[in-house]
DNA sequence: CCTGTTGTTCAATGGCAATTGAACTCGACG
DNA sequence: CGTCGAGTTCAATTGCCATTGAACAACAGG
C-alpha cells in the first residue's frame, strides 16, 4: 500500500495534509463527514464513494483535483475518476470551465437528482411490481370463471394491487414535490390516500 | 439440481404445482409478483427472498409450510427458514397456534414495520453523519480562531449541518404518521419545512 | 520535441454476503 | 422404540461488485 501522504502539488496549506505528517484534526473530522454521508447513501441508488466525494467536495473552500481527493480519501485515483464521472452524469459535481488544475466542484441543487434516482429507482420497480399482479389478477379470475380450483387468493392478490396503486399514488406526491412549493400536490394526495386508506381497512379482518 | 416438482404433500390440488408437470399459468403469475416484490424491497432493509417469502404467503389462501414455500420459489429449505424466521422477528410472518402441518402466514399489518426500519436505518445514519458533522464545525471554528489557514471552509460544514437536520425533521414527520391519521404532523412538518428552505436558498449563489 | 501532470480505461483481484447441502433437533404417531 | 415429517443450524461455496494497478490518452509549458 503506496498510501504515503506525498506534499499536495498546491503549495503547502497548513491545513490539509503536509508533507510527513498525516492529516490534521479537521481534516480528519471532514473525512468523518465523509465516511457518514457515504454510509448513508448507500441504498439510495449510490455508491459510498459517490457520497465520500461529493461531501468533501461540499466541504472544500474551492475545486480540487482528483489525486487530491483520492489522497484524501485514501482510494485509488481510478475510483475518483469513475466516481466523478458518474457524479457528473448525475449532475451532482461539475467541473469549472478554467481551471486545467483541480477543475472539480460539487453542485449544491441536489434536490433534482434526488427526485430522478427514486423515479427511476422505486417507480420503476412498483410498476413492475403491479405489472405482475395486474397479470396475475387477471389469470386468477380466469381460473375461478372456468371453475379451477387453486391455492390463490383472488381478492388477495387484489389487495396487494390496491396497496401498490397506493405506494404509486404516495410516490407521485412525493416526486411532484418542487422543492420550494409544495401544498397543493400534498392536499390532494392526502385526500385520495384517506379514500384508499378506508377502503384498505375496511377489506381487513 | 434436484428441483423436480415432487407432488405437494397437501393433496393434489389442481391450482399448484402437481406431480411431474411445472406449475399451471396463475402460479407462475404468483411468481413472477413474488420476484418484483423481492426486487422492489431490496434495498429497504430486507433482502430479496424477505419479500418473495411474504408476497407468495399473502397471495396464498391458506398457512403454507416451509418446504412448500422452498419448492414453489425455486430455492432450498434452509434460506426459507433463516427467511421466516427474520420476518417473523419483524412482525411480518407468524405461525398460526393450530397447525402442525403448515403453520405460516403473513402479517397484513405492515406500516409498523416499515416505520421500525425506517427509524433503524435511515435514522441511525443521518445521526452519525449529523454528529460527524458537528465535531467538523467545532474543529473548523477552533481552526479560524486560532488562526490556522485551512482549506475547509466552516460555512459549508454549517449549510451541510442544516441540510442533514432538515432531513431529520422530514423523516421524524414521515416516521411520526401513524397509518390512519396524518394531517397535523404535515403540517408542522410543511410550516417548519418553508422556513428551513428559505434559509437554504438564501445561503445559496 | 520532450516532460510532467491530469484524467480515463480495463482486466484482475479481493472480500463479502447470499445461498446451499447435510447434519442435527424436536415432536407426533403407531 | 422407531420412523417420519418439519424446522433449525452451520460450515462451505459461489457469484457478484467494489476497488485496484498499470497502461494509455490528452494537453500545457519549456
Amino acid at each position: 500500500m503506496t498510501k504515503m501522504a506525498k506534499p499536495s502539488p498546491s503549495a503547502g496549506q497548513p491545513g490539509s495534509s503536509a508533507a510527513g505528517a498525516g492529516p490534521d484534526r479537521l481534516t480528519l473530522r471532514v473525512i468523518a463527514v465523509c465516511d457518514a454521508v457515504g454510509a448513508y447513501i448507500e441504498g439510495w441508488g449510490f455508491r459510498s464513494i459517490h457520497g465520500r466525494v461529493w461531501a468533501l467536495l461540499a466541504m472544500r473552500d474551492g475545486p480540487m483535483a482528483q489525486a487530491e481527493i483520492a489522497e484524501t480519501l485514501g482510494v485509488s485515483r481510478s475510483l475518483v475518476s469513475l466516481a466523478i464521472s458518474e457524479l457528473t452524469q448525475f449532475g451532482l459535481v461539475r467541473a469549472t470551465s478554467d481551471a486545467r488544475n483541480a477543475p472539480w466542484e460539487p453542485t449544491w441543487d441536489v434536490w433534482p437528482t434526488i427526485t430522478d434516482v427514486i423515479r427511476s429507482r422505486e417507480w420503476m420497480q412498483m410498476e413492475r411490481a403491479r405489472q405482475a399482479l395486474e397479470a396475475a389478477l387477471s389469470e386468477a379470475q380466469f381460473a375461478r370463471e372456468s371453475g379451477t380450483p387453486s391455492p390463490w387468493d383472488e381478492r388477495r392478490i387484489r389487495l396487494l394491487l390496491t396497496m401498490t396503486e397506493f405506494a404509486q399514488t404516495t410516490l407521485r406526491a412525493i416526486l411532484s414535490v418542487r422543492m420550494p412549493r409544495s401544498l397543493e400536490a400534498f392536499g390532494t394526495w392526502l385526500q385520495k390516500s384517506s379514500r384508499v386508506i378506508e377502503r384498505v381497512k375496511s377489506f381487513l379482518p
